[in-house]
Formats: structure tokens, C-alpha cells, sequence
DNA sequence: CGCCTGTCCTTTATAGGACAGGCGGTGCGATAAT
């Protein structure tokens, strides 16, 4: 009998590699799946031993185990987490632009020897041919790919090289692979598994509700009644907190603003020197900052348990943000506060972040360029005329429809069999405007939740696939009554269930409230409808899948 | 998409409106200057 034993080995490794006396179900099932070389997907919120469930297998197999993670900031704590056991089985080493390339031929040759077991990196550095082919010959056991959301919130603009990951992860010899994140949505969740290649994965997904975090909403009509609202948060609960804005000028403005006040505050955004960041960093985990006003720059790697309150001083961009934010709050168990203040002008700044179509010509222009033979993006941006960000956006939309791709010493080139530039401009320029859409119809799913008059512990968890029976009962809108015990559960079409509509396509009914129904579209996005009006004029069909 | 700033204009006043233009998040890695 295998199981049985997976289990018995990995809890005695758990107990004297790690010291941690118990794993959890969802821990043990994902790490017993990986022992017997298979895909997993875990959802499970920081904190709740996510690293375990990929650590713990890792010094049972016989290759090393490589980590992808998108912040060097992040990988050095984990590493230093790792090393600090002093245990040379769990000995970590990192591959990165931060280390010297003496430093990182010793850190790959103490992977060869088995002196060190962790490779962390990222996928810049993965999607470097000859880099790959370094991993590759250490006949790694493992990948495991930490804050897997990155893929989805990311790949298609700001970090492309996240899009190549599965393809990087089959050139590495293709061995098991875990996928790790605290926030995934359904349809984020099929874009990492479709991304990623993962093969029937064990998925584990733990409850999102988070009973002790109390939702409110306050919608402001002016920046100065904001201001109050704010101040009647700081007035009347304890230190720490956090303020997200959307802008790193309002970030500095803000906190300087409180301060005078009688607040004092810090502000953290990503235009920050590397050293005040990690500054920052370390004085409000150690309690040296009693409020903390920043950008979406300061979340991932944040754990820390007694943050009484997240404030957002600004329309998030998505439920996904939004979820990711307030749920650093209250990680103790002890009570703690999510106050959105929102304006409808905050929408302004989120549809300027979305972005406009890019230009064909642009795209057609870049498609021909690279069949002119291997560049460098350097080279390419001297030759296009375009900004390092546009080009960078312009080539991952050309590699996801095959008119682009990288070749040995980290140049580009279009491969053997791309389309014509006319028609890879063409297609390129409808996936980006598929993108966008979906995206814009986040930041409308977002605003829909700001507005919402019921209950919003159930409309947040129903954006996140989860259905809840009862209201959450820990939220403004319970507290004062107004949340209706409506189940949500009855439709014409079962949840998760694929349907069709004539103009927009393919989509997954996401939930039923009162008499409206959600349902994401692959083309676009998410879109709220009429139940009544749905069934009397056939708007969807059930489709297979 | 909407804010802020600066400039120009005027029913020729030290005021205020109209309008144009700039700006706005997330980080890897490579590069250039010491």
C-alpha cells in the first residue's frame, strides 16, 4: 500500500525537518499527490502552510526542487527561512540579476553536487535558453510555482515572460509541478492550469470566507468626505493598518497628510529606492509603523498577523485586488476592519491602467521586423521607435500568436512558421482587445460589489466560485439588515456550468443572485443578467464543457 | 477616464473661465556611470 506510507514518510518529515507536529487534509492530499508524480493546485491563504505542502516533498525526491517566484525581495526571505534550519537537506540557492555570475555557477554547482536542494528564480531568468538548459541538466523533481495568480494578472503585459512558463517548464524536462496561490477566482484558476500545462491536477481549495474581517463600503461623494470617513476609522481602531491608494503621489500625499494630523504614517509605492523599500519592509512587520499608506507595490510577502484594518482610499481594480488586499488583514483570528472608500471619478484611473487597443500598424510593423532575423529587444526598440513598455507588450502579444519567440543569447526572432505580419497584427490586436475587455469587465464586477445593497460576504465569495448558504453575516450590510437570506442556488442553469450566448459567446455561470445571474465570457468578460429575461427569450443555451 | 497645472483671454479688473497637455501601477533584467 503506497498511500499509506506517502503519508507516514511525509508526516515524519514534516515533524523532524520542520518541526510542524500535524499537516492539514488539503496539505497532505496535494503533497501525496506530487509524490506519486502528480500536478497539483493550492489555494490556501499565506499563512496556512502553502509552502509546506511543495518543502516537504522536496527532500524526499531525488532531484532538486525548483521555485518560481516573481520578487527577489520574496525569494530572500524564503530562502532565509530555508537556510536558517541549518539543515542541508532544505539548503536554498538562488539564480538571479542580483548575484554575480561566479555566484550563481557555484549556486548551480552546489544544486549538481546536492549540497543545496531549492533553486528559486524567476521566469525572466528560466526563459534564457542557455539558462534553461543549466536547470535542465540538474534533473529537477520538482517545480513549484508560488504566487501562480502572477500568471494571469501579469503574463499578458507587465511580466510576459510568465506566459512562456509552461513551455520553460517542459523544457526543463517536464517533472511534476505545483501551482501555489491565496487568490484564485475560477477562471483564474483554469488560466494557470491551461497556462501552465498542468495534467489533471489535485486541486485543493480552502474556505475563502473569513468570518472575523469585517466588510464595509462607504461610497463618498467628495474627497473631503472621504477624508472623514477615513479619519473616524483611524479615531476609532487600534494600530496597524493599511491605506491603499492608486497612485504613488497619493501615497506621499496622504501619508503626509495624516501625519500632520495627528496620524503619523509612512507611505510605500514601487518608485521607491530598493533600500527604503526593504526598510519600510522590515519596520512595519516589526511594528515600527502604525500605518502604512501604499500602492499595490506593498502586499505579497506580507505576513503578518495583527493588522486590525485595510482601508482602500481608492476603487480596487478587481474583486481579485481586493480579496488579495483586505485579506492581509486580521490573519491573528482577532477581529479586524476592510473599509473601501470609493469615488465613481477612482473608475477614471482603473480604465486608464486597463489601457487602449495597441496600434495595428505598430504590431504589423514589429511582425515584419523580427522576420529580419534575431534581435535583441534593445535592438528592436532602437529600430521600432517604440518605449521599452510598448515594445515589451507589443512582443508577448506577437508570442502568443506565434509571430514571435526567443532564441539563444536572449534575442528575438519570428520562428519558422509565423503568419504574415498583416494577419499576426490582426489577431494579435483582437487577443488584446479580448484581454481588455475582460479586464475592463473586473474593475465593473468591482464597482458592482461597491454598490451592492446586500449581503457582501456572499457576492465576493460567489466572484471566487464559492457559494455560501447563509449571509455572512460580517458586513455592513448584514449588520444593518439589509441582506436578504435568498440562497442564490436557483437558476435555469447549475453554477460553473458552460453556456452560449448569440453575441458574446462562451461562458461560465458563475452564481444566481436574487433575480440575476453572473456569467464570465470568455470574449467578454463578465457580464450581470436578467434571470426572468434570460429564460423568456433564450438568451443561453447549456453547452458541453 | 479624469485630475492637475499652466496659459491665454476677457465685457481690459490682479479675477476667473476656457482650454490644452501631461500624468497616472505592478518588477524582472540589462545598462551606464562611478
Amino acid at each position: 500500500m503506497k498511500l499509506p506510507l506517502h503519508s507516514t514518510r511525509l508526516r515524519r518529515v514534516a515533524r523532524q525537518h520542520f518541526g510542524w507536529r500535524s499537516l492539514r487534509p488539503g496539505q497532505l492530499s496535494a503533497m501525496r499527490a506530487l509524490m506519486k508524480r502528480r500536478d497539483a493546485l493550492v489555494v490556501l491563504p499565506t499563512g496556512a502552510g502553502k509552502s509546506a505542502v511543495y518543502q516537504v516533498p522536496a527532500t524526499l525526491l531525488a532531484g532538486p526542487t525548483v521555485v518560481v517566484s516573481p520578487l527577489l525581495a520574496l525569494q530572500q526571505d524564503q530562502i532565509i527561512a530555508l537556510n536558517e534550519r541549518g539543515d542541508p537537506r532544505l539548503r536554498a540557492v538562488r539564480v538571479s540579476s542580483a548575484e554575480t555570475p561566479g555566484q550563481q555557477a557555484a549556486a548551480l554547482e552546489d544544486l549538481r553536487t546536492g549540497r543545496a536542494r531549492f533553486l528559486f528564480i524567476t521566469p525572466e531568468q528560466l526563459n534564457r535558453p542557455d539558462r534553461l538548459a543549466e536547470v535542465k541538466a540538474l534533473r529537477p523533481a520538482l517545480v513549484a510555482v508560488d504566487e501562480a495568480h502572477c500568471i494571469s494578472a501579469w503574463g499578458h503585459d507587465f511580466r510576459p515572460d510568465y506566459l512562456a512558463l509552461g513551455h520553460l517548464i517542459r523544457g526543463i524536462g517536464r517533472p511534476p509541478v505545483v501551482a501555489l496561490t491565496a487568490t484564485a477566482s475560477p477562471p483564474v484558476r483554469d488560466d494557470i492550469v491551461d497556462r501552465l500545462g498542468l495534467s489533471d491536477p489535485r486541486t485543493v481549495v480552502s474556505g475563502l470566507d473569513r468570518p472575523n474581517l469585517f466588510l464595509e463600503v462607504g461610497h463618498c461623494p467628495t474627497e473631503d468626505y472621504r477624508w472623514r470617513r477615513l479619519l473616524a476609522l483611524l479615531d476609532a481602531e487600534e494600530r496597524p493598518g493599511v491605506i491603499y491608494v492608486a497612485t504613488r503621489r497619493a501615497a506621499e500625499e496622504l501619508a503626509g497628510q495624516l501625519t500632520t494630523a495627528g496620524h503619523p504614517a509612512a507611505h510605500y509605492h514601487g518608485g521607491m529606492a530598493a533600500g527604503a523599500r526593504e526598510r519600510l519592509h522590515g519596520d512595519f512587520l516589526a511594528d515600527r509603523v502604525p500605518i502604512m499608506v501604499a500602492t499595490s507595490a506593498f502586499g505579497m510577502g506580507i505576513d503578518k498577523p495583527n493588522i486590525r484594518w485595510v482601508a482602500h482610499v481608492a476603487l480596487p481594480d478587481s474583486p481579485d485586488s481586493y480579496l488579495q488586499e483586505i485579506g492581509r488583514a486580521g490573519r491573528d483570528g482577532r477581529p479586524a476592519r476592510a473599509l473601501l472608500l470609493w469615488r465613481a471619478e477612482d473608475v477614471g484611473i482603473q480604465r486608464y491602467f486597463t489601457g487602449g487597443g495597441p496600434d495595428e500598424t505598430d504590431l504589423r510593423d514589429l511582425a515584419a521586423l523580427l522576420r529580419d532575423g534575431p534581435a535583441t529587444k534593445a535592438e528592436l526598440r532602437e529600430r521600432s521607435g517604440l518605449s521599452a513598455r510598448k515594445l515589451g507588450q507589443l512582443l508577448a502579444l506577437l508570442e502568443q500568436v506565434g509571430a514571435a519567440a526567443t532564441r539563444a543569447g536572449n534575442r528575438l526572432a519570428s520562428p519558422r512558421y509565423a503568419p504574415e505580419p498583416a494577419d499576426a497584427a490582426r489577431t494579435a490586436l483582437a487577443e488584446a482587445e479580448r484581454q481588455q475587455a475582460v479586464q475592463r469587465s473586473r474593475t465593473d464586477m468591482m464597482r458592482a460589489f461597491a454598490e451592492h445593497g446586500g449581503c457582501r460576504g456572499q457576492t465576493l465569495l460567489a466572484y471566487f466560485g464559492e457559494h455560501m448558504k447563509k449571509v455572512c453575516g460580517h458586513c455592513d450590510n448584514c449588520h444593518a439588515g439589509n441582506s436578504t437570506a435568498d440562497d442564490g442556488s436557483s437558476g435555469p442553469f447549475p453554477v460553473h456550468s458552460t453556456v452560449r450566448h448569440a453575441e458574446w459567446g462562451s461562458g461560465m455561470v458563475l452564481g444566481y443572485e436574487d433575480d440575476r445571474m453572473t456569467v464570465l465570457f470568455d470574449d467578454v468578460g463578465y457580464k450581470t443578467l436578467s434571470v426572468p429575461v434570460v429564460s423568456e427569450q433564450g438568451l443561453l443555451a447549456r453547452e458541453a464543457g
